[in-house]
DNA sequence: ACCTGAACACCGTTCAAGT
DNA sequence: ACCTGAACACCGTTCAAGT
C-alpha cells in the first residue's frame, strides 16, 4: 500500500533531528541516523557529501523551527529584546548545538533571521550600517551568553557529580578565590541577557537620538 | 645519564599543547599525544581520568600562557579594552579551542583572570556587583565575537574551496538576499570588538558617574 | 539510480598482564 | 608503582558490488 518513495534529503534531516533529541549532537553518528531510518549508513552519502553537511542542514532546520520573531507591533527596543531572548532560548534548549555554533556554517534560515532584523531597524530610522552593527552586537551577546550559560551548566553538573570544590577555584590563592567565587554564582543565575543587552539597547537609543538631531 | 623520572602530569599537558599546535584540538587523540611522548596511550590514564580532563588541563595552560593583562597604569576604560582585545587575540590565535569554550569547564587560570579584572574595577569605584556584571558583559562580547569570527572564517574557507554562492545566501528570496549579503561582508571585517565593546564601555562610564553623583 | 556489505583507518577506554 | 598489549565497541568514509 505505502508507496515506498526513495528517501529524500528531508528524511535524513528529520531522522537527524530525532537522534539529536534522543542523544544530543555530540553523540550523533551517521550510523545512528541510518539505523533510525532502518537503512544503511551509506544511503546518506547520496544526499550529503559528509557528516558536517548533514549537521549544517539539520541546524538550519532547528533555526527554522525556532520562530524567534515576536509581534511586529512591539516598539523596536522591546522587539529587539524579544528577538534576542528568543534566540537565547532556542539555543539554550538545544544546548548540544552550542559547541558547533562557532565551527558550523550557518544556512539560509539563519540568514533570513538576519534580513528581517535589519529590515525592522532600518524602518525605525537606523542607517543600514547601524542596523547591521546592531545585529552583530546583539548576536555577540546572545552567543556569548549561551556559551557562558552552557559552560556554567557543565561546571555545575560536574560539581553535582563529584561533590568537590569547583575546579575553577582550586589552585587559587585565598584572595583570588575570594574574588572569583561570586562570579560562579552570578553566572549561574537566570538572566544571562539582563546584563549586556540593556547596555546595547541604551547605546542604540542614543544612536537614534543622534540620527534625529541631524 | 638522563634520570628517566616517571612521566608527570605536565609532560602530558606539554605534549597535548604540541599536538594542538600541530593538528588542532579537534584532531587531538589520546593515541596521538602518547605517540608524541613515545609512550603507550594507556600511560595517560594514571594522570587523567579521561580525555576531557586532559583537554581541560591543557586549555588552562593555554590561558596561563596568554597573559592578557596590559600595563596597570592605563586608565580603566583603556585597560578594560586591552584586556578584552588580549582575550580575543588569544582565543582567535588558537581557533581550534573555540568550539570547546562552551562545553569545557574552565580552570584555575581562567578564574585568576576573573579575579584580577574584578579587583581592578572595584578599585576604580565600581561596586563588586557592578564589577562582576562588567566582567560578564565583556566576556560575552569577547566570546560572541570569537564565535562569529570563527564562523565567518569557516564560511569563507568553504567559499574559497568550492567557489559557490555562500550557503548562507542560497535559498533566500531576492529581497532577503539583498539585506543579508552585507552582513557576511561586515562580519568578515577586522574588528569584531569595535561594535559591542564601546557600547559596554559607555554604559560602564555612565554607571560610574551615577556612583559618584551619590 | 539507489542502496548495500565489507573493508580501511581510525577512535576512547577497559583490563589483565608484565617489569 | 608504573607502564604495556590486546581487545572491545565504536567512529567516518571509500569502493566495488548488488538490484
Amino acid at each position: 500500500m505505502a508507496k515506498t518513495a526513495s528517501l529524500t534529503r528531508q528524511h535524513f534531516i528529520d531522522a537527524a533531528l530525532q537522534v539529536v533529541a534522543e542523544v544530543g549532537v555530540d553523540k550523533l553518528s551517521m550510523r545512528r541516523v541510518a539505523t533510525e531510518l532502518g537503512v544503511s549508513p551509506m544511503a546518506m552519502y547520496k544526499h550529503f557529501p559528509n557528516k558536517e553537511e548533514l549537521l549544517a542542514a539539520t541546524l538550519d532546520a532547528v533555526i527554522a523551527n525556532a520562530d524567534v520573531f515576536p509581534d511586529d507591533s512591539l516598539a523596536w527596543p522591546a522587539w529587539v529584546e524579544q528577538v534576542a531572548r528568543g534566540m537565547f532560548q532556542a539555543l539554550c534548549s538545544e544546548t548540544s548545538w552550542v559547541p558547533l555554533l562557532s565551527s558550523m556554517r550557518l544556512g539560509a534560515q539563519a540568514a533570513a533571521v538576519t534580513g528581517a532584523f535589519i529590515e525592522r531597524l532600518s524602518r525605525e530610522g537606523f542607517s543600514q550600517r547601524q542596523a547591521i552593527n546592531a545585529y552583530i552586537a546583539v548576536l555577540q551577546v546572545v552567543i556569548g551568553g549561551v556559551c557562558l550559560h552552557s559552560s556554567i551548566s557543565a561546571e555545575q553538573q560536574h560539581q553535582a557529580d563529584s561533590k568537590l570544590t569547583p575546579m575553577t577555584l582550586t589552585g587559587l590563592k585565598e584572595v583570588e578565590r575570594h574574588l572569583a567565587a561570586p562570579i560562579l554564582g552570578a553566572m549561574g543565575e537566570l538572566d544571562q541577557l539582563g546584563i549586556g543587552l540593556p547596555m546595547i539597547l541604551a547605546a542604540l537609543e542614543e544612536q537614534l537620538r543622534g540620527n534625529r538631531a541631524v
